[in-house]
DNA sequence: TTCCTTCGTTGCGTACTGTGCAACGGCGAT
DNA sequence: ATCGCCGTTGCACAGTACGCAACGAAGGAA
């Protein structure tokens, strides 16, 4: 739409990565120098970026304020915090996620890490593959009908492992099976011996408002344990619907 | 430099502040309200913004992740925050914070809450005035001298306090203390009753790369109780600058 | 030292792209 | 059902972002 503009996130957004130098960044964006140096400088003045004494640019202060800010407007996150540092615990020091549905995305907005050495890739920030994740489900499958629709054509239905669900007809059916139960699943369908367990948020009018999952290896507990840890699970997505519910007082 | 950008990154700064409206957008913008949708548009299809139901414009969750990995890039920050905590609990229990020097300004790093429920405004990402604060001036003071004396003019020295620096001259001798003590005070100067004390961290070619401060009110330290702290704050930086210059280990 | 390479910076003409106007349409309120 | 508000779309204009080419500074090699 806006050309430099988008060109200029998209500098942020490499940044976020490592650091940069001109050259890089003209090469890796196909513009000329000259282009990518008034990007620079016009994100620069306003302290998106910084250049160190090397001439290498790096992600600006600006950007903490930013992401203190952000984080500070999905008050959920607030609510949630004390339960999921609570579910962590109950059930034995798991890594447990709480994810929200942002514009056709499920994204992390806040994370408990598990106290075992098995470490997971995802971080605060990052999009949950809709598909492959409970909370991806567990999102998708509350909105309303229209919409999910056209987030299921949209859905790149990749393999991240051999059970990866592949096509949209078998997401239809486990997103159906998702409302009656009232919580998703994740048998090693995003990595290899990970399984997960996620469950819905709710306000007063019960509309998702976020998930939460509890992710655990195979090492650990078998897929029929990592079930029976759904009422904690469900315990807790409730209370937490219940302080989002009262939180005007 | 460029315009449309510029524009762009004023909305970030303004969405910062508080959900807005794409009137309202434009109407702070002075453009019309087909420019700023086209930007919003733009930022929304990388996330750097979200539309709720009811239209109206937040900061999106793009900015989670770019200001994780922007507080990341500052390593310093991981290395510091173990003494920084040590350090709040050995003054007992004073607010701490550790900033460093970012194109012409001082910009908060990390933070030690105090436990004393006097609250002290900052925040981490935001900019400390660099001639009302112990940790400006002694950021200001170690610069190589040219540019020392660029950021000195570029100063605007409105006071917040009756006792605030008023002018370059006074503000140069105070420099020159620094230098000497290798430490720096702020008498309220920043905001009444409340006396800082603030040192430097330096890399292995002696060069400052950093800053910590402790802030006590009046009301728990006088002025001379917090100069007393002075031993254990350059313990800590002293710490900390060791374990800054034996971090490729 | 001196030369050479590399990389960031500047001036400028071109045309692309961002801009504002005006008209449309959807949604909520009265 | 009607009105009014606010977001959206198409379009013509010119302002602005673009790339070229030449300059300059910094670092390395001979």
């Amino acid at each position: 739409m806006s050309q430099s503009l988008s060109r200029a996130l998209q500098i942020l957004i490499e940044l976020g990565e490592g650091e940069r130098s001109l050259d890089q960044v003209a090469a890796s964006l196909e513009v000329h120098k000259t282009t990518a140096m008034r990007l620079l400088h016009t994100l620069e003045a306003d302290r998106f970026v910084r250049r160190d004494d090397r001439q290498r640019y790096h992600l600006g202060s600006r950007l903490f304020a930013l992401g203190g800010a952000a984080l500070a407007q999905h008050a959920i996150r607030d609510v949630a915090q004390p339960h999921l540092t609570r579910l962590a615990a109950e059930t034995g020091g798991q890594a447990v996620h709480l994810a929200g549905y942002e514009n056709g995305a499920a994204i992390y907005l806040a994370k408990v890490e598990s106290t075992h050495a098995v470490r997971m890739y995802s971080r605060v920030g990052l999009p949950a593959a809709l598909h492959a994740t409970a909370v991806g489900k567990v999102l998708v499958a509350d909105l309303p009908p229209g919409e999910r629709e056209a987030v299921i054509s949209g859905i790149d239905f990749r393999p991240f492992t051999s059970r990866t669900i592949a096509d949209a007809a078998g997401y239809r059916e486990v997103l159906a099976r998702t409302r009656e139960q009232g919580w998703a699943e994740d048998a090693a369908e995003h990595e290899d011996f990970i399984n997960c367990v996620g469950a819905p948020v709710r306000d007063e009018t019960g509309r998702v408002v976020a998930a939460v999952s509890v992710s655990v290896p195979d090492v650990i507990l078998p897929r029929e344990g990592v079930r029976a840890l759904v009422p904690q699970l469900l315990a807790a997505t409730e209370a937490i619907s219940a302080d989002w519910a009262g939180r005007s007082s």
